[in-house]
RNA sequence: GCACCGGUGGUCUAGUGGUAGGACAUGAGCUUCCCAAGCUCAUAGCCCGGGUUCAAUUCCCGGCCGGUGCACCA
C-alpha cells in the first residue's frame, strides 16, 4: 500500500486534500491521472449497469432534509452517545460507561435523557480524570454531516450517507417514468458523506466518497431475474457458512442459483458485476464475493454479498477490503418512506384477468348509531366493518353484537348497512422489493490501481508499471519524437494532434531520452507509445514505431493506419502480437 | 476517540540548540540518441501554534496530519 500511495501522490492519481493547511483527515483529491481513471471507471459502470440493462439514471442532491433520514433510520440507528467531562474535556461513550457500571445491557437503545439520569444515579465518574459526570449533557454523535438549510436554524439538513436515499425518496415520480411497470431500475453515481471517527488507508475509508448505486424495484411475487444471461459467468463465492473454515466455492452464477447458495436477484448482479470487474482489469485471483454473516447485515438487508478485493502489495499478507455490496433490501426503504412521507410508494400491478371477489361490507346508519351510542359510535362502526370482513354469518340474524373496549353493543342488522356483493379487482398494490448493487467507486479505483501495480525488469533496469486496462487508462496513447530535431518533433506534434482529433487522450512528450519517456508512461499506465524516428521522416510511406507497455515490444505501423490500429487494440479486436 | 511510533525540497531520506546534505524526480543545455546512460547549470525543504533560550527544524506543551493496534464501520 505504501508504494502505491507514494506513486499515486507523485504521479497525480490521488493525494490528501488541503495539505497547504495541514491536511484534513478523510478527504482526498484526485489528480489529473486519477480523475481520468475514476471517470473511466464510472463510465464503464454506467455502460454496464445502466445502459446495457436498460435502466434509468438520475442525479439527486447530496443534501436532504431531516425527515428523510428519520424515515430511512439513519438518524436513529447511526448515533453514538457521548458525554464530555467538564473537568478534563475528554469525551466518552455514555452508553458504554453505563454498561460498565450497571447490569444494563444495550444502553445504546435508551433515550439520552434516561442515559443522563443513569449517569447521575450511579455516580459515574470520568475514566480519564475521575471527576463526576453527573449533570453533564449527553450528546448524540451522529455519523452524518449536519447542515442548515436556508438562513438561521429553521431547517436541519444532512449530507446523504448513501446515494440510495435520493432514489428512494423520488420513487413516486420515478415509477411514473417507468409507466408503473415492474421491474425497473434507477442508477445514480454521486458523492456520499460519513463523518467517520477514524478515516484510514488512503481512499479506502474517507469521509467523502463516490458511490455508484443501482436500485432495482421488483415485484417479490411476480418478477424473476434472467439468470441465463449470466449463468456461465465464473464467480468465487465465500458463503457465510464457509467463513469459519476459509473455504471458497468456485462455481458459476447459474450453478450458485441452482444450488440455492445465492438469492437469484443478487446472483444475477454478481454476474453482471463480474463482467464489469473484468473490463476494468480486476485480478480475479485477488477477488471474492463474501456473504454477510447474519449479525453483520445492515438494518434493511435480508441478504447481502460483498465484493472484496485483496489490495496487498506482492509478497505481503493479504489485505481484503470491501469494494461493493450486493443486497436484497426487501421493502424496508419504500415502506418506511410510505410511513413517513406523504406520497404513495406502491405500484399498481394489474392481473392478467380481473378477479371477481365476494366482499362483505357495511355502511352503518350513523344517524342511528350516534344518538344511541354517543362517543362510542365511531368505534362501533369500525368494529362492525371488521366483523363483516371476519365473519359475515354474524349479520344473518335480526341483531348484531360487537365488543368495544370490553363493552357489548347490540345493533339492529338493518342499521348496519350490511351488504354482500361481488366486486371486480383489476390488480393489486405492490410495495416493490429492492435489489441493490452498491459500488464504492473510490475503493474500486484503488483496487484497479493495486491490481495493476507491478515492478519488473527491462534490459536489466528496474521498472514500475501500471498494467491498466486500456478501457480505464487515463492516457490512451503517448507520442514522442525520438529527438526534437530534424523535423521529428514537428511531425510527432502533428500526429499527436491528429490522434486527439480522433478522440484519443494523448500525451506528447519530448523531454529526456526516449527510455525515460517510456518509463514515465509506464508509471501512469499508458498502454501504447508512438515514436517518430529518423525512418519516419525519411522513408515513404511514412511509418512510426508502436510500443506496447506490458511487453515493451514494438512494431512499425504505417502512420496512415495508426488510428485504426489503436482503435482495434483498445476494443480488444486485435492483440499486439497480431501486428 | 484511546495507545504507541512518526512528520526535513515534488518523492524518498541524512542530520543539527547557531535555519540544512544526499538520492531520485523536474526544467534549460550538451551528448555517439528506442527503454530510467553521461556531463554542466538551475528550481525546490525543516507540519502549525505556544513555551524555554541571545538563538528552536532540533528541547518542552498543545494542535493538525500519517502509520500500526484497539474501538467504530447502515
Amino acid at each position: 500500500m505504501t508504494d502505491l500511495v507514494e506513486l499515486a501522490k507523485r504521479r497525480g492519481f490521488f493525494f490528501q486534500s488541503s495539505e497547504a493547511y495541514g491536511g484534513v483527515s478523510g478527504f482526498y483529491t484526485y489528480g489529473p491521472q486519477g480523475a481520468s481513471l475514476k471517470a473511466h471507471v464510472e463510465e464503464t459502470w454506467r455502460q454496464r449497469f445502466a445502459l446495457a440493462e436498460g435502466h434509468m439514471q438520475i442525479d439527486a442532491p447530496t443534501v436532504m432534509p431531516e425527515p428523510v433520514f428519520e424515515a430511512s433510520g439513519h438518524l436513529d440507528g447511526f448515533d453514538d452517545m457521548l458525554v464530555e467531562c467538564a473537568e478534563c474535556g475528554e469525551s466518552h461513550r455514555a452508553d458504554h460507561l453505563i454498561e460498565g457500571a450497571t447490569d444494563i445491557e444495550e444502553a445504546e437503545s435508551l433515550p439520552t435523557d434516561e442515559v443522563a439520569a443513569l449517569l447521575d444515579a450511579h455516580d459515574i465518574v470520568c475514566p480519564s480524570c475521575g471527576a463526576a459526570l453527573a449533570g453533564q449533557p449527553v450528546e448524540e454523535f451522529n455519523l452524518m454531516f449536519e447542515t442548515n438549510i436556508g438562513p438561521g436554524t429553521s431547517q436541519t439538513g444532512y449530507l446523504r450517507p448513501e446515494t440510495a436515499q435520493g432514489i428512494f425518496v423520488e420513487f413516486p415520480r420515478l415509477k411514473e417514468y417507468a409507466r408503473g411497470q415492474l421491474p425497473f431500475g434507477v442508477t445514480q453515481i454521486g458523492k456520499s458523506y460519513r463523518n467517520e471517527i477514524s478515516p484510514r488507508n488512503a481512499l479506502v475509508r474517507t469521509r467523502e466518497f463516490t458511490q455508484a448505486e443501482l436500485e432495482l424495484f421488483v415485484d417479490p411475487d411476480g418478477d424473476a431475474p434472467d439468470v441465463s444471461a449470466v449463468a456461465d459467468v465464473d464467480v468465487t463465492l465465500y458463503p457465510a457458512a464457509n467463513q469459519p473454515d476459509g473455504d471458497y466455492v468456485e462455481t458459476t452464477v447459474g450453478d450458485a442459483v441452482a444450488e440455492g447458495i445465492v438469492d437469484p436477484w443478487v446472483a444475477y448482479y454478481l454476474g453482471v458485476a463480474t463482467e464489469w470487474y473484468e473490463t476494468i482489469g480486476v485480478d480475479f485471483d485477488r477477488f471474492r464475493y463474501r456473504q454477510h454473516q447474519p449479525g453483520e447485515r445492515a438494518h434493511y438487508a435480508s441478504d447481502c454479498w460483498d465484493a472484496e478485493a485483496d489490495v496487498s502489495a506482492p509478497g505481503e499478507a493479504p489485505e481484503w477490503i470491501e469494494i461493493a455490496g450486493y443486497a436484497y433490501r426487501g421493502d424496508y426503504d419504500l415502506s418506511k418512506h410510505a410511513e413517513h412521507g406523504t406520497e404513495t410508494f406502491t405500484v399498481f400491478k394489474q392481473y392478467d384477468e380481473p378477479k371477481t371477489v365476494e366482499r362483505a361490507s357495511v355502511d352503518p346508519d350513523m344517524s342511528y348509531l350516534g344518538p344511541e351510542f354517543g362517543g362510542a359510535a365511531a368505534d362501533v362502526a369500525d368494529a362492525l366493518a371488521a366483523l363483516a370482513e371476519r365473519d359475515r354469518t354474524a349479520f344473518e340474524g335480526e341483531e348484531v353484537a360487537v365488543d368495544v373496549d370490553g363493552e357489548t353493543y347490540t345493533v339492529p342488522t338493518e342499521k348496519t348497512g350490511f351488504e354482500f356483493a361481488e366486486e371486480t379487482e383489476a390488480g393489486r398494490h405492490v410495495t416493490p422489493h429492492v435489489v441493490e448493487p452498491s459500488i464504492g467507486i473510490d475503493r474500486t479505483v484503488y483496487t484497479v490501481l493495486a491490481h495493476a501495480y507491478d515492478e519488473d525488469e527491462v534490459d536489466e533496469g528496474e521498472r514500475t508499471v501500471l498494467r491498466l486496462d486500456p478501457a480505464v487508462a487515463p492516457t490512451g496513447v503517448a507520442v514522442f519524437p525520438l529527438m526534437d530535431k530534424d523535423g521529428m518533433g514537428e511531425r510527432a506534434r502533428e500526429i499527436a494532434a491528429d490522434l486527439r482529433a480522433d478522440g484519443y487522450d494523448v500525451t506528447y512528450d519530448d523531454s529526456g531520452n526516449i527510455g525515460r519517456r517510456y518509463r514515465r508512461q509506464d508509471e501512469v499506465g499508458t498502454p501504447f507509445c508512438v515514436t517518430v524516428d529518423y525512418e519516419s521522416v525519411t522513408e515513404v510511406p511514412e511509418t512510426v514505431t508502436l510500443r506496447e507497455r506490458d511487453s515493451t515490444e514494438q512494431v512499425r505501423v504505417p502512420t496512415a493506419d495508426l488510428g485504426a490500429v489503436l482503435a482495434d487494440l483498445r476494443a480488444g479486436e486485435t492483440t499486439f502480437d497480431d501486428l
